[in-house]
DNA sequence: GTCCTCATGTAACGGGTTACATGATTCT
DNA sequence: AGAATCATGTAACCCGTTACATGAGGAC
């Protein structure tokens, strides 16, 4: 019974394409889950010497001429098994917390005008989320159309881009709500 | 310039509507904003003696027959002020991490039949998230139409409302897509 | 000349959860 | 009889971020 602490199946999981190194994963991270998921140095590098301790993974160390040893890692059996077993396990749903929705939550005490500009941020940051996905999209449909996981991150690209539709839609109604003046109430 | 915890906020905004134990806290939490917002009391009570001695919050004790005392808390000017302030600072955008999109994205690897269960799952939770907003939302109209902070609060039931649909319209659209099953590779 | 990329790591801190401990009262 | 509610708290732990340190080579 595993069950630990997601990063570390994060960066099995990445393994499991094909052996890299902590920059690597980070990179990678960066270049395809960014969207649902992040991972800082400080957390892949000392989890990888953890995972090997644990013989998940196993350490292969390439010397290269004025940059550091690249420490390349490949999944073992053992760490391949609990990948997979983690896989199958039931979802933990993940921490709700909105500090935008705290904030409108209290919005009455906002001065006049800084709600707008919560929200206003807010639509900036989803268009240009929903920006970022089409270009991923994009990429993937153009370079790894042939790709065996393009379905599953397909899948993923796509909940990113309802998601992201939907707080859209949401900025912009509030919006007009709030910027409509004869409206402090309710409408009528 | 302060930006502190977050949770520091949520309960100092929580007390800007009225005085309150750490339980009242909790209970206020769960029946008002936990589709965006969680505490545990173990985050709760250190919390509340911190703000004590920072002096932004005042302890009230009321001795009670046969339960242990009741520790009212009720906002000071100071606290008010770390407030307000808190709420005008933009935005600080939560950390992205779904662990559900983590697995799906390695769904290949998945044994047939469950990714369908992980997306029928999710399915279900967001189906009842819709429906416990929908309670809140009704509750709030039939008990509390004419309280002078229902405007936000409907803000953030709608944001809660609108990022539900989407998840669930993602669920539904994509179990439809795996449990068709000449469909391995892309549609044609 | 300066910035970016490659590449690895550590230390300090932050912020939070879970589980445990306690115990009377009231509801079913 | 047993569960839920009221009510507070602590200790252990976990998980992660930020900032710092180092340094060569290539791009502009």
């Amino acid at each position: 019974m595993p069950s630990r602490s997601s990063s570390r199946y994060a960066v099995l999981g990445i393994l499991s394409l094909e052996p890299m190194s902590g920059y690597d994963i980070k990179k990678f991270i960066e270049t395809s889950v960014a969207h649902f998921w992040r991972e800082s140095y400080g957390n892949i590098y000392p989890l990888l010497n953890r995972l090997t301790d644990e013989k998940l993974v196993r350490r292969r160390t390439e010397r290269q001429k004025g940059k550091p040893d690249r420490h390349v890692y490949s999944l073992t059996d053992r760490g391949r098994a609990a990948f997979l077993e983690w896989l199958g396990e039931p979802v933990k749903e993940d921490a709700v917390r909105s500090e935008l929705l705290l904030k409108l939550f209290f919005g009455r005490h906002l001065e006049p005008g800084r709600l707008e500009v919560h929200l206003e941020e807010y639509r900036v940051v989803q268009t240009r989320i929903l920006g970022a996905l089409r270009g991923t999209r994009e990429m993937l449909e153009a370079h790894h159309a042939e790709h065996p996981d393009l379905r599953y991150w397909m899948l993923t690209l796509r909940r990113g881009e309802l998601v992201a539709r939907a707080r859209l839609q949401w900025a912009r109604e509030s919006l007009q709500d709030f910027r409509r003046p004869g409206n402090k109430e309710k409408e009528s």
